[in-house]
DNA sequence: CACAGGATATACT
DNA sequence: GTATATCCTGTGA
């Protein structure tokens, strides 16, 4: 069993959402007892039209004008749950969605949470990834330490590719989604046109 | 591969 | 009231 990562300095969400996006794929996620390590993030930012914030502050997307390091976590399509890690500063509305990790602790769980076996399908997209570590709305608007959620640092540096974000109809042409290349655990491949 | 069904909160008219 | 949403899965071609 290999030991928990320590976790990201208190700064790390001090800092734009692309930059977060980036910086945070390679981290280890944890929740519960189970997780895995980041494998695909989105930014949405500030004056960003593809943000739920980019409207000013709602009711849905409170938390995210919360400080750095808040959790973000809303219902999407009735059915799947998303989380986003705040970022930035309070009041900037900026959020990093956490899309896939590549599973690596409390396997058992996870798989009798999904419902599935295949691991590669375990936590590869939003939804199948809160399903998979019992994540809720619950923890929207709490801090990372409250959520009980565990961001660990980096022990290996990846190939981090940028691509155009997945299920948004504006702002299409930033390249806001941020993979490791070399992961099959991500919830879609990146276009072939993407070089990395 | 394409497609629709599922199920609900939120935001906007 | 209506439309849309940071999706997933099963089905049928």
């Amino acid at each position: 069993m290999t030991r928990r990562a320590r976790a990201v300095g208190r700064a790390f969400f001090d800092r734009p959402p692309e930059v977060v996006a980036e910086q945070v794929i390679g981290c280890e996620l944890s929740y519960g007892g189970a997780g895995g390590v980041i494998v695909e993030a989105e930014a949405y930012g500030q004056r960003d039209p593809a943000s739920h914030s980019y409207r000013g502050e709602t009711g849905r997307c409170r938390s995210m004008f919360g400080p750095p390091g808040t959790v973000y976590v809303y219902l999407i399509h009735g059915i799947h749950w998303c989380l986003n890690l705040v970022t930035e500063q309070p009041g900037t509305g900026a959020a990093v969605l956490i899309r896939a990790i590549e599973p690596t602790h409390g396997i058992d769980s996870m798989r009798d949470r999904r419902g599935i076996d295949d691991d590669r399908l375990l936590c590869a997209g939003p939804g199948r990834l809160t399903q998979a570590l019992g994540i809720t709305g619950d923890l929207d608007g709490l801090s990372l330490v409250e959520a009980g959620l565990h961001v660990g640092r980096r022990r290996h540096e990846p190939e981090v590719a940028s691509a155009p974000r997945i299920g948004i109809s504006q702002a299409t042409e930033l390249q806001w989604r941020m993979v490791d290349c070399d992961s099959r655990y991500l919830s879609r491949p990146i276009p072939r046109s993407i070089n990395a």
